[in-house]
DNA sequence: AAAGACAGCAACCGCGTTGTT
DNA sequence: CAACAACGCGGTTGCTGTCTT
């Protein structure tokens, strides 16, 4: 077997990039520069940082592994659980699953659900032997170059999974199941408050109610109370206002999954609730027994 | 002890979306 | 409004360590 350090040297001398394992020296340099700079501008990065890497490599490096909040390695039991749940729900939408586990990665989650969920699922399914769950996504016999044969064998394993491409979610979002009535807007100033009048709703009139959307103003005070800054709220207001208002005729569930917002990747989003979103407040996932199951989803 | 099989995971790749010019 | 750049995502690859034979 070539060795590896001896294949990012031929590589180095054919591209002029450092490819493969980053050594400590080049985590060293990346860590350095982006606290000093901040992250960003990944393209133009690895050129100001002097490091022989792709503007990819360096932004995969550093979410993965550099930077300093992640979490590694035993995935508790809790997280476990989450994750199973989540997975359920969203299918393989990594970085929306790695958004409600704090400190994880998307990659690392995948990894951990590839590895290990996926022979656990197969384990739990009473079809077992099936086709659906007995072929493990990743070691999968079908390779990259068989396009057609890949695509139908993905459409026939798993003829009900949410459809999954790349979403940049650069907008802030707000869940679209927010009630937006007048209790819900005193509420919502605590998210807590706004989950439990949420489920006395939800028991009122069934997971799937058509909760009344809102207008302008009341965009804005939930925006406000989501943690927008003014500047944001004088952009978005109206057209979150719009976009809830086109939601109206989408049932709860369905436009929930269909959009995946649950969750944002800028701005104020549901991380944004701040040290409250840890595991514990989670925790109503892991009890809640109205999850909507993979075969009512809609693609 | 050696060789092969397997598992875990870091890293890469291609493509879709969004932002900018 | 089209073209391009930048970014982010999920899928996949392949290296390395560990286990099994």
């Amino acid at each position: 077997m070539m060795n590896h350090h001896l294949m990012i040297h031929i590589a180095n001398g054919v591209e002029g990039l450092n490819r493969g394992a980053w050594t400590a020296l080049e985590d060293k340099i990346l860590t350095a520069y982006i606290k000093a700079h901040g992250e960003g501008k990944w393209r133009s990065l690895p050129k100001r940082a002097g490091l022989k890497r792709c503007g990819k490599s360096c932004r995969l490096r550093w979410l993965n592994y550099l930077r300093p909040d992640i979490k590694r390695g035993n995935i508790s039991g809790d997280e476990e659980e989450l994750i199973v749940r989540l997975h359920n729900l969203l299918g393989n939408r990594w970085s929306l699953i790695a958004g409600r586990l704090p400190g994880r990665t998307d990659n690392e989650i995948k990894n951990y659900w590839n590895t290990t969920l996926w022979k656990k699922s197969r384990a739990d399914s009473p079809s077992g032997s099936s086709k659906e769950t007995s072929q493990h996504p990743s070691k999968s016999v079908v390779k990259k170059k068989d396009v057609e044969s890949k695509t139908t064998s993905t459409a026939a394993a798993k003829p009900l999974v949410i459809r999954t491409k790349a979403t940049r979610l650069s907008k802030i979002l707000v869940p679209q199941n927010i009630p937006c009535d007048e209790n819900y807007t005193a509420a919502a100033a605590n998210p807590l408050e706004l989950q439990s009048h949420q489920t006395q709703l939800a028991e009122q009139g069934g997971s799937t109610e058509e909760f009344p959307r809102t207008n302008a103003d009341d965009c804005s005070n939930i925006l406000k109370n989501f943690g927008c800054d003014d500047d944001d709220i004088d952009v978005k207001g109206d057209q979150y206002c719009n976009e809830f208002q086109s939601l109206d005729s989408i049932p709860l569930d369905e436009a929930m999954i269909n959009d995946g917002c649950w969750t944002g990747g800028n701005g104020c989003e549901l991380e944004d609730y701040g040290a409250s979103l840890d595991l514990d407040s989670l925790a109503f996932l892991l009890d809640s027994e109205d999850w909507p199951s993979q075969e009512n989803v809609i693609v």
